[in-house]
DNA sequence: AATGAATGAGCCTTCATTCAT
DNA sequence: GATGAATGAAGGCTCATTCAT
């Protein structure tokens, strides 16, 4: 039965987000799962193994990439929204502790052999999929370079949400915190900050183009 | 005499930086300092002991803050841009390894008790600075709430470029990579974009405000 | 079917040999018999129990006892020869790996419950072949207890050069060490030897027993 | 304190000559020294190298080299015996348990890397005595290879009787076995046959250096 | 003030074996 | 008859820490 070797990719996948690899033993892992110490070894051969195999599992979880019903006729701005209300509402998950995107995070922040399977598989299909945005709001004929700086802008702006949750806690009042770690909240703003950097890079670009 | 005190400081905030806290080991610091196994016990009690104090020096060393030579006829622009470009060359340092700032960047993403005094005495007065610089663009009266995404918006932008430096690796190809990571093109880049959504949001405010 | 059965014979009667009990795993054995891990516990109970067959295997394979082809007329002299040849063809084998005698040899060295077994079937009929053949060359009536430590003398020698081959290779040099292990010549100077005693021995009898 | 440390010295040869490398546990060692269990790591780094010290130890503790009053009178025959009974005294110790002895013989049989260190100091000399010895008998002029096979003779018959103690009980009753397994007894009949063998060669290469 | 020696808990891994199918 | 899954004990080793000097 696969059961003993799912419940350890579970119990596995919780421990590593939430301590680490390094901080996260496998008799820890065991008894999380109620599995025997030496299952580990029996399914997975080692202690990293497990790890890369948790980390895979993490992100096949989420559903490989999220479906948005756009048409030809939807407008990039809108696409625009609906991809960082997707981004936010894995960065600020307050209700549930979704370890998935917590592994997730830690691996990107933290490369290990897992690293490469999960850009393959997600983070370069979402990463590619921001950039067929911008080239709709930049000008056609924008280098490659550019509009991958504006998706490199956008993107850290989302992710500072997760990762600097705690020193941003430490450095506004507790009040302002609540209200603003919020999904639609901060959706909103770094649509409205992106987007207005973005027309005016698009504005700049024309009038160069077109003196 | 501090003298070990001191040798063990640097090879803990080194090795800290380099490995983390639980992957780094007290024999390995003290052979690295060329001290006494025991000494970490003695000098700092325990292991993390070592560690907070490392993390305190580590910001010490930088400098508290960074000097800029700006006026009271200073355009905010121009501090923005300077600001950008101090904190970018925290980002990207290809040349030195600069474990003072890595371990900081580490406490950052992992708080430990370390963290606070951090906050105190460097990421706090850093942050203050920011806001001021966008208050002087937003219009006057725009709520600190506003100022600070604002404030995390930029910020944001900044981290990616050393926390996701592996990543990133991974989604642009070896040229373009060796081109961007680089402090000149990025610092222009973020301040051209940050400004962009300043303005615009400046624009907005007033309209509003002033019907 | 008896094929997994005697695929695992040979590979732990492989293993066995060139590793010992101890260091011989069951995994090892399995994977190299192309077998299942549990194949061992389920065709023979327990790993000592394989040993154990695995031993009785090697002997029976080698053919119980040599052949020679004497007749009433051999003189002892040529028997002593024979069988010396036959004793240091196993002792001396370049060729083959030939772990058959390598676990004979292992079991007589350090003896398990496989060696009554062994010495039973054969190394006892070849100890009394030995004391016959020196019973030919002693005068009638030696004693048992004589003529066996005359048949020690004899097995002692042989033994040697298969025990203690690696300290042999340190104690001479290569090029005499590489003349030397081979079996012409080993079995020329061990009969030598042996015969040059037992025939000094037979004098010194006669001596005594007619004054 | 360096009490510890030859505490598991002694534990550790002991134990090791008795069950071998693989089948002893340093924890076994260590309750027997009754020290710590990490103390063997702290000590010694690591299990091999307390094998390795305990080998060396081992042959150290025996006096290096036997002393023999001889003369420039004393004959080669006394010589002979006087090795004999020497190598016998450590082949055949019935009261004491000799740990020291049987360490070296294990490294004999399956050598590692102490063994080399062992020929060197211990095994080396002693081979060279023994050729010595026989030079005296043997002619003038007799090469060193032919000395050399009949120095393994000599060494060969001793050594059985230390690794084949178990098999040869189960060869002769044990009445005979009680009378034999005695250095007296032993030496007298090795020296014998040794000697019986050595003046046939001496003879027979005189005769054939002058025809 | 500083250190070599020692400690005990715990690490990951591997073992021979047994269980349920 | 044969096997993949699972087990518990034990393996060597490393850890941060403390002790006695």
């Amino acid at each position: 039965m696969d059961d003993t070797r799912q419940r350890l990719l579970n119990a596995a996948g919780q421990t590593f987000a939430e301590k680490g690899f390094e901080a996260t033993t496998i008799r820890e892992i065991c008894r999380l799962a109620d599995a025997n110490i030496a299952a580990v070894n029996y399914h997975f051969g080692e202690k990293e193994q497990l790890y890369i195999e948790a980390v895979k599992q993490a992100h096949c979880h989420r559903g490989e990439m999220p479906q948005f019903d756009w048409t030809d006729e939807t407008p990039p701005e809108r696409k625009l929204e609906d991809f960082l209300r997707d981004m936010m509402s894995m960065m600020v998950d307050d209700e549930s502790p979704s370890w998935h995107i917590e592994l997730m995070m830690r691996e990107m922040a933290r490369p290990t052999a897992a690293c490469t399977e999960l850009v393959r598989s997600f983070i370069g299909p979402m990463f590619d999929l921001l950039n067929q945005i911008i080239a709709e709001i930049l000008p056609v004929g924008t280098p490659a370079g550019v509009r991958h700086l504006h998706a490199f802008s956008i993107v850290g702006q989302c992710l500072l949400y997760r990762y600097h949750r705690p020193v941003g806690r430490l450095l506004i009042d507790e009040g302002e915190f609540r209200s603003l770690w919020n999904v639609d909240k901060l959706t909103r703003h770094i649509t409205d900050f992106s987007l207005a950097a973005l027309r005016s890079a698009a504005r700049t670009s024309d009038a160069e183009a077109a003196p």
